[in-house]
DNA sequence: GACATATTGCAAGTCATTTGCAATAATGAG
DNA sequence: CTCATTATTGCAAATGACTTGCAATATGTC
């Protein structure tokens, strides 16, 4: 009789090693060159909305036109600081409970979410 | 001899008209759909790229895959409240110098810009 | 009004992402 | 282990947002 499940499957693995691998927010294209076709580009995609709705991936947006994607493991929430010189990404942690509290409040709004990113030049560039 | 010049014409009234019509972040299929072929697509992309580089639009994102825009006439540098359930949109200010200047401390980066956006339910769908 | 050239419209192209579908492979049953 | 069930893949084609080339057109100037 019919039993679903999830498999654990050469494309899964592979996203999932090509993840672990770049450690920071990775486009489908990173990850395609990356498994150099050893998976469907069509894959990449299907995996990862995958690792998106069981929650084990975050999708970030710099604003390029495009997704990338992280792996949530360690760190919990964070941001990014992408320096717009040499594209370098650096996690960045902050107390933002106040934040989101005064937003709430003057707004009467219920925030489920948000979006917070830093563009600039890293101490390298400056 | 030659004159070099920004011209006023019809599809740069009629864009202008279009997102002071609406007065939120706008697409460009909504401005196109609100202008009924007025004018080309094309041009309705070319006028936005020059409102852009005349500083007189905000891009904005909502991670929607595409572009909106708004007008930068009246309140200065805000943020936006996103309803995900009606779609909704309003404007937040908030102070965020002091989070800008810690977030340049801890990480010795220099922050240039910076995208912020709250996504939840508004008042009314909560 | 005529000219120089900024600007437009149209068609075609690009890039990221999605979808339909037949072929394939992972897992539970026996 | 073998088979059957069905989740999953690969491929090709489609979609959507946006860009580009170029000839036709319109604007501001003299």
């Amino acid at each position: 009789m019919a039993k679903i499940g999830i498999r654990y499957t050469k494309p899964r693995k592979l996203v999932f090693e090509a993840l672990t691998h770049f450690s920071k927010p990775t486009s489908v294209a990173e990850i395609n060159s990356y498994l150099k076709n050893r998976i469907n580009l069509t894959s990449i995609y299907r995996t990862l909305d995958l690792l998106k709705k069981s929650d084990l991936v975050n999708v970030i947006l710099f604003g390029e036109g495009k997704k990338r994607y992280e792996l949530k493991d360690k760190d919990e929430h964070h941001h990014h600081l992408v320096c717009e010189n040499c594209g370098d990404v650096k996690d960045i942690e902050m107390q933002e409970t106040n934040m989101l509290k005064n937003v709430e409040e003057q707004s009467k709004f219920k925030v489920l979410k948000h979006n917070l990113e830093f563009f600039g030049l890293c101490q390298d560039c400056q």
